[in-house]
DNA sequence: TATTTAAGCGCC
DNA sequence: AAAGGGCGCTTAAATA
């Protein structure tokens, strides 16, 4: 069963369908929309909500104490379903673009979300979720494009989950690391003592007394005098140099990086009542991979800081990470076998390595980061041909995601997200030298583009399933369903890591549960393929001391 | 003065 | 080792 909840002018609204899309019931106003949703969760576990946007609907719910199963959000399976080589002969598809496809609207500031009356967007969300229906059906197998949306959606979900949740944060262990590394926090446009002192060292070494350091062009020039030739003054140009000043100005950077990025003033602004709330965006990335926005920076937190992270006492953190996922996804998707075989005794570069093809495990690691980004020089790039005699049907699978893109074709996750088409403008009779080769330089650019999306999609398609598995069994565990302050939950996503925050008696359940899911995800994306996902799970106090 | 762009660096 | 994919954020510099 399908819940459509709308907002129109008249207050929130409920129509009830069955399964097949026909309405059954409704629509029907809602006055307690939170009671209402309890009441429904409680009676169906089968039932489905659909509703314009998770984000604008959940929060409110979340806090009234509500969860809910499943969802459909309309707004991210238009996006999918507008761009889809699969769905792009359908109505949805070959439409005019209206306000399904504009991004979700802003809040408005100081109404109350749950209660708010507010308009659809062009039409209601019961003719957007019949023309979306009818996308996948029309499909020759809906079953697939149809995974993809309820593992976006139910992101969606885990997104607004997490976010109410929140990390657990110790701002006094922040605090601390700070002072050590930085000297105590200082008065407002001060730098901290230890790093003032380093840049004593800097200016000393670069004979310039005044030098700003934060200044690129004022660097460059004070490293000129000194006879320094660099092109830019990026940390790795430096670190090769031998002078003085280098070791001090290296170590200045990443301070001065460290102050302000999760200094002090990122702690004021983003934790409180010992929480880190991002705010995370599902299908921010054309590729699938979620996004953050605001202040936070919740997919950057540098390693330096996560022993900030600390469970509560008596709970831990169960942190997992998805072992060499990338390279996997493109073996699976390949089916190369021999790349499949070189993963299945758990290191898959090890395994390279032990096959042959080359002789270190770093050799294999960069040689395979270059096959899925399309490095063309360099050590990764003398590499790539070693791999390609070894592993050909899986080179040759990116290979062809390469061409395909600088051919200006889309191409497609194994789900069934597809790749903008590329906005190459080709040349023609009266283009100069100069303009075929920009052109052909452009081309191959797109063409890096999609020999990449379509395993970064297919591997953010793999942690969507994942995930989503795993909010299922962490919520069929003890009776704290539904829970934040009882049950086992999810905290944080990094594309392919997760973090899950619980009580210690439900630490190994929750790591069980962890690897059951990802062997879950392999086969909803690959079937029967022989191909595994490990998981390297550690269940720590805090962040900082997994891996 | 306000807004946009670029450099640099963090994450995967 | 530092070339190749995807991001967001802060600061300084450039532009309106």
């Amino acid at each position: 069963m399908y819940l459509v909840l709308s907002r129109g002018p008249a207050g929130v609204s409920l129509t009830e369908l069955d399964d097949s899309g026909k309405i059954s019931r409704g629509p029907d106003d809602v006055v307690d929309l939170a009671a209402e949703v309890a009441i429904r969760e409680r009676a169906s576990a089968a039932s489905r909500w659909v509703w314009d946007d998770t984000s604008r609907w959940y929060p409110a719910l979340l806090g009234a104490g509500v969860r809910v199963d499943r969802c459909i959000d309309l707004r991210l399976c238009r996006a999918i379903l507008r761009n889809s080589s699969l769905t792009a002969a359908s109505a949805l598809a070959t439409g005019a673009h209206d306000g399904w496809d504009e991004p979700t609207p802003e809040p408005r500031r100081g109404g109350d979300a749950l209660f708010e009356v507010d308009e659809q967007p062009d039409d209601g969300a019961l003719r957007e979720f019949a023309r979306q229906r009818a996308a996948v059906a029309a499909t020759a197998n809906p079953a697939r494009i149809g995974l993809l949306l309820a593992a976006e959606s139910a992101g969606a979900l885990i997104a607004a989950e997490m976010r109410f949740a929140g990390l657990p944060w110790r701002t006094d262990v922040h605090d601390a690391m700070l002072s050590d590394l930085l000297g105590p926090r200082p008065a407002a446009e001060h730098r901290p003592v230890k790093m003032q002192a380093v840049l004593e060292a800097v200016r000393a070494a670069l004979d310039s007394p005044t030098l700003n350091p934060d200044s690129p062009p004022e660097l460059l020039g004070a490293l000129g005098r000194a006879g320094l030739q660099v092109q830019s003054t990026r940390s790795w140009e430096l670190q090769s140099i031998d002078h003085p000043a280098i070791a001090p100005l290296l170590e200045y950077k990443k301070m001065a990086r460290l102050l302000s990025a999760n200094g002090w003033n990122w702690l004021d602004t983003n934790v409180a009542n010992g929480r880190f709330r991002p705010d995370y965006v599902p299908g921010g990335v054309v590729t699938g991979r979620w996004a953050s926005k605001g202040g936070g920076g919740a997919l950057q937190l540098p390693r330096q800081v996560r022993g900030a992270v600390v469970a509560d006492p008596g709970w831990k953190l169960v942190v997992a990470d998805a072992a060499q996922l990338e390279p996997r996804i493109l073996a699976a998707l390949s089916a190369d076998r021999g790349m499949a075989e070189a993963g299945s005794a758990g290191d898959l570069y090890a395994g390279i390595v032990a096959s042959g093809a080359v002789d270190t495990r770093a050799h294999a690691k960069v040689a395979m980061l270059g096959a899925m980004y399309g490095a063309t020089s360099g050590e990764s790039g003398r590499l790539l041909p070693r791999l390609a005699r070894a592993y050909p049907r899986a080179i040759a699978f990116v290979e062809e995601a390469a061409r395909a893109g600088e051919r200006g074709e889309v191409v497609t996750t194994r789900l069934g997200r597809s790749s903008p088409r590329g906005a190459s403008a080709g040349y023609d009779e009266t283009a100069t030298a100069a303009d075929v080769t920009r052109a052909r330089a452009e081309a191959r650019s797109w063409g890096r583009f999609t020999r990449n999306f379509v395993v970064q999609g297919t591997a953010a398609e793999w942690a969507l399933c994942w995930m989503a598995g795993l909010r299922g069994r962490l919520l069929g565990l003890g009776p704290a369903r539904g829970d934040f302050t009882s049950g086992a939950h999810l905290v944080f996503f990094l594309h392919d890591e997760v973090v899950v925050h619980c009580p210690e008696d439900l630490a190994e359940r929750v790591e069980l549960e962890l690897r059951a899911a990802a062997a879950d995800a392999g086969r909803l994306l690959f079937g029967a393929l022989p191909i595994e996902f490990p998981v390297t799970v550690a269940v720590v106090q805090d962040y900082g001391q997994a891996k």
